[in-house]
DNA sequence: AGTGATAAGTCAACATAACTGACCAATATG
DNA sequence: CATATTGGTCAGTTATGTTGACTTATCACT
């Protein structure tokens, strides 16, 4: 615990290449599913974080994606034009729409989920629970922390 | 090991989003300095992949960066315009050219890996050696695998 | 009831970084 | 010599991001 001779920033340097090799292989899995529909890489981290966070609002996604309302709006307009999300007023505080997969989101998202998941699965599956969880909370550290 | 029942598709969806904001905070942190030099993201991870594997070619970035030679191009030109990184021709095949990070380039990487830096050591630190290493072996399987 | 803040949306102009396709030159390899 | 490979370029296009300005509706507060 003590003992951080290991941490070299050759060690480092490589952890910051396999995130940017993991992400990027996660996040390109679903590309052909996507282009057939006209979406590009911008839909698919709105529709998985909308499908992650359903009822997201406008403002809370932006912040979440770290885009302008410009940007986001572009690809929210693909996405409602095709019946993938659906906007759903607020109750308490009509100025918010809440975000959700509208029905052919629901089924669209399903056969991209299953293009991302099998990559995750098969790595995570000869790994027990314990390292899972360990595992997540690393990221959850190196996303929060600084 | 043998009970996958914690490997929910919440859980793995959840890995999705986490593996996202992790490389995206990562690889958002030296945007400042690189700005600065009128650089962005494409420079950056050029500028690593480089540092990573001195002497790799043109070829072989554009493998690893899965970008045409076309998009590449115009990102390296900056980057020796600038005279951060510097092309030598292989010795054994002359069509080859080698990529290095030059003198400016190398103290420049320096202040840019230690914004990256801060963020992965502060995750990092107070996981054991054994723990690290099952972290990079996920990576990579996610990386590899599919 | 009025004021100011917030949430969503829009228009316009622009920058970055990706793409396709078509070429060319130098060099290596059979 | 023929062909493949490596690197480089030009031109045009697309996707996704930016800034800035402005509108509308609604909320929260005094």
């Amino acid at each position: 615990m003590k003992n951080l001779l290991y941490l070299k920033d050759e060690q480092i340097k490589e952890f910051i290449q396999l995130l940017f090799y993991a992400y990027r292989e996660t996040f390109s899995d679903p590309k052909e599913i996507l282009s057939k529909n006209y979406f590009g890489p911008a839909h698919l981290r709105a529709l998985n974080l909308i499908e992650s966070n359903p009822g997201v609002s406008l403002s809370e996604l932006i912040f979440k994606l770290k885009v302008t309302k410009q940007s986001l709006n572009r690809v929210l307009r693909d996405l409602i034009k095709s019946k993938m999300i659906k906007q759903i007023k607020d109750e308490t505080d009509t100025r918010k729409k809440k975000l959700y997969l509208d029905v052919e989101g629901k089924i669209f998202f399903d056969s991209v989920y299953d293009k991302q998941k099998k990559r995750i699965f098969n790595a995570l599956k000869n790994s027990n629970s314990d390292s899972v969880i360990k595992f997540k909370e690393v990221l959850k550290k190196i996303i929060n922390g600084k």
